[in-house]
DNA sequence: GTGAAAGCGCTAACAC
DNA sequence: GTGTTAGCGCTTTCAC
């Protein structure tokens, strides 16, 4: 049997409340009691039990995160920037992939209500309207990490996607491209139409007519970058540059591109999106879109925090500054 | 106010014992009793509440993961499989990151004990003495993924690491190489010092003199294989191989080479270790080292389980086959 | 500044 | 098959 406040109590001689609020850093406790009371802690090697504290206090500094695939690069380094946080705010995580099913991400909700977590930050392609049905009901907070909840009922942290993709074209026109192909995700999430949606406005702002043949159906991996880009450049005609939904199949591309005995950038420009690690490891380096995502997570606990400390919170939807880093996939 | 196993018992005219019987799936209650009760769960929206179960039973059915830091690849890989399995049994994770730093890990545990998990799954760099008597002396189980406890009292998953660098010495000198360099970790873990070990004898075993000069001290980065491979390539005789302790480094040794107008293989053979996904993202595909990351993560979990569950476990220390997977980075 | 006592919501004997 | 009851280890009024 393990040491409990009241071991400690009979041993300094004093009440479990006020080992209790020495434990818990209250500041009215005589020093010299508070000494006792310390004392008494490290002799006999108790461990405060935060179960029994959750129960009591119905806190449990543990919040959940929803994460489509922790062994994916891009949710990983978003997983980090939510735990640095977490930590510094003494909060535990509990981590659970959901492998974007709808039914699993609703199912690992309720599973974490269960567990009486203080607070959830959810990542996943779309929201539904159950999805933010559950959110609300649940009585506890929930922050979105790169994701869009078009309701706007939920508190969320992501970039502009549209605008994104909208100045990649812009820039890709201006180097002199006029055949511009794009490698989506297939999972019509918001944040993909938005990007889509980018891709389209830009071409028109640009005069450039749409041609749907220019877009290819990915799923963010490497595979589906290489069968993209030949695909695309089997169209009539053919393009001179394309961009990319994820940094991995512009990659893809990349490589493609050159098993056909192409240049990058000279016969073909290429640009990612998102900037992960993956972007300086390939020759030439990745001309990407620069999507903050260890920011996104810690930005999203932050956030959390704010609201499970009753702090004022300014915008419910935060949108964080994107950028394109020019490096050698695209000309100059 | 929520819902109570209390009010639910209420509804259903039983009493609380009955209900937790039911919420347990215990065998022994009519079923018409049982319908009475779930009905009244159902009307209630009654959701059980895990931390008073876990106060109540001493289980929470949450186990504690310490990892290195989960926005690894090769770390967040083995994280997949040990979440997977959990999800498989029903219990929770509760996720953080060391950076290998031992007093962090000391500190991670002993939050984890406060919360009360179950057991835990470590892995980190070294085990020392401390590690070890911490773990021992917490009375739950502890398991090490891809980490290697040298007095051999922790349950483990592995693979052979020396076994894996001295298959890939002599394969290389099979194809002609006798110049072979190696870019470690700086680590200075056991596992790390197992693959040195296994270089230096593999070299011994084909009647080559081991050279200090042809080991690079690197961190795992793609930065740190570019410095390598230049670094190496200044020595005098100059590596025909390089092999490297991670696909990262690889990558960069290749790319290092291919920017001093080097040739791989033919200039320069290369092998990698992990057999990551970045292995096929690279031109020449890498040769590399297998080590099944989301099976180590898989098999600790399920030993963690069947040690939570008193099955018999046969084997404390377990090692998984590993193999070299022959890609276009060395010779035919 | 400190103590007494009533829970928090559930499980687990034990009794019937 | 079902109910009673005593905790699990802590926090939190409310007195003093």
């Amino acid at each position: 049997m393990s040491v409990t406040i009241y071991d400690v109590a009979k041993e300094a001689n004093v009440s479990m409340a006020t080992v209790s609020r020495v434990i818990n850093g209250n500041t009215n406790v005589k020093p010299t009691t508070r000494k006792k009371v310390l004392a008494a802690i490290e002799d006999l090697g108790f461990r405060p039990n935060a179960v029994a504290r959750g129960l009591a206090s119905r806190k449990t500094t543990s919040v959940g995160v929803i994460i489509p695939d922790i062994s994916n690069m891009f949710f990983a380094e978003l997983a980090r920037g939510i735990e640095d946080i977490a930590t510094m705010y003494k909060y535990h995580i509990i981590l659970s992939s959901s492998d974007q099913n709808t039914n699993k991400e609703l199912d690992l909700f309720d599973n974490m209500l269960e567990k009486q977590v203080d607070g959830v930050i959810f990542m996943g392609g779309s929201i539904s309207e159950e999805h933010v049905k559950a959110f609300k009901s649940s009585n506890i907070p929930v922050v979105l990490a790169a994701t869009v909840d078009e309701s706007n009922e939920i508190p969320s942290v992501n970039i502009d996607y549209y605008s994104a993709i909208f100045d990649v074209v812009n820039r890709l026109v201006d180097k002199g491209e006029k055949q511009i192909g794009y490698i989506s995700n297939s999972s019509k999430s918001s944040i993909e139409n938005s990007k889509i949606q980018g891709y389209k406005d830009g071409l028109q702002e640009n005069k450039i007519e749409f041609d749907e043949h220019m877009i290819f159906d990915g799923d963010d991996t490497y595979q589906a970058g290489i069968e993209g880009v030949n695909h695309l450049l089997k169209q009539e005609p053919k393009p001179t540059a394309i961009m990319t939904s994820s940094d991995e199949m512009a990659l893809g591309v990349i490589h493609g591109a050159q098993d056909q005995g192409l240049h990058v950038p000279q016969d073909l420009s290429v640009v990612g999106f998102d900037n992960t690690r993956l972007a300086v490891m390939v020759r030439p380096e990745l001309t990407t879109v620069v999507q903050p995502m260890y920011d996104i997570g810690a930005v999203s606990m932050r956030l959390l925090t704010k609201v499970l400390k009753n702090e004022e919170v300014k915008e419910q939807q935060v949108i964080l500054p994107h950028r394109i880093i020019k490096r050698s996939s695209t000309k100059d």
